[in-house]
DNA sequence: GTGTACTTACCTATCGATAGATAGATAGCT
DNA sequence: AGCTATCTATCTATCGATAGGTAAGTACAC
């Protein structure tokens, strides 16, 4: 299948990034992201060689991607108002759709516990997660700074997850979105 | 000893938060703990026959050691703003002088891959927290929510832990500050 | 066009390490 | 004697990781 879009590999990902966000890097194993993908552990060993790889990758993707779906940060047919709303959005249509946290707060949580390798990747998401939000929120006067923002985010959905109650992130997002006015 | 306050079973709880709040529930092991406290992994099975049974134990003394710190959030000699100073002191202090999160952030992140008691006292450990907070801020005006507070400084403990930059942790929460004048 | 060399993508089988957990013995205290 | 706290010794299950093999596809010389 030229061009195929659907490789194993990228199934293998799929699975970790979903397992990781759930419960956290170690909850992830070799073996039960083979089982879900019909394949043999060894044959996960075969596309990442070692876990750090699968977990540098796994977090790779995930922020390439999420930084793709915010788009251009100065943008200038939108609003750092719609910028903001953009955001806030992708986290909670997965907080809310999926039950899924964003895979950086999980991992970062943990980060004392992570391959080197891995923590760093985690704190390479957010260093370009900070700046993609100054960036957009750049020439507003009341507008929180990008630590807030990205601080309540987060917080939002931990509370959220512990609690069983989704609609505490909610009322953080949208005193956030409040604030810009 | 007598009226000691010094046992096997506080020093077993006090390496097992330690863990747990550096890396996840998973992170710590029964071998661990008892290298660490000088005593044999069936030992501490002993004290905590389950590790589901170790990590409520956990949650439940750092909750009321937790709240207990806070004191009264209606002592009529304090102000809602002294009161929010010190929940975030108490937190800062934590993250600079040992580089250690909320044990419930870290647990509240991972929630999904947690034996069920241990997830439960988290949430009731949030719940607490949220009701101690809203009481705090009674009255105020252009005060944040309960839910805005908490998920900020959680969301900044993340945030300066997965960047490695602890002085992020204080812009958050000097801007929460601020916002109650 | 076909033999040879190489690569890709899996497999089976197994390794050593470590996880949580348990049974039964021991030593000291009351 | 009985209780408490700890020990030694061991179990089963699972972990990440590796060795070695197989079948299918690709590339290229002749």
């Amino acid at each position: 299948m030229i061009g195929s879009t659907h490789s194993k590999s990228d199934d293998i990902l799929d699975v970790a990034e979903t397992r990781m966000r759930g419960g956290g890097y170690d909850s992830v194993s070799f073996r039960d992201i083979a089982a879900e993908v019909g394949i043999k552990s060894a044959s996960v060993h075969y596309h990442f060689p070692q876990k750090a790889d699968l977990g540098v990758a796994v977090v790779q993707r995930y922020a390439e991607r999420f930084l793709e779906t915010l788009g251009a940060p100065d943008d200038p047919g939108e609003s750092p108002s719609e910028r903001l709303a953009r955001i806030c959005e992708g986290y909670r249509a997965a907080l809310f759709d999926q039950g899924l946290l964003c895979l950086c707060c999980v991992l970062g949580a943990e980060s004392g516990a992570l391959p080197k390798p891995v923590s760093e990747a985690v704190g390479d998401f957010f260093a370009g997660l900070l700046d993609w939000t100054a960036r957009a929120l750049e020439g507003e006067e009341r507008a929180p700074s990008a630590a807030e923002v990205i601080s309540a985010l987060q917080g939002a959905m931990v509370l959220a997850n512990a609690t069983g109650r989704p609609a505490l992130f909610n009322q953080t997002a949208e005193a956030l979105r409040a604030r810009l006015g």
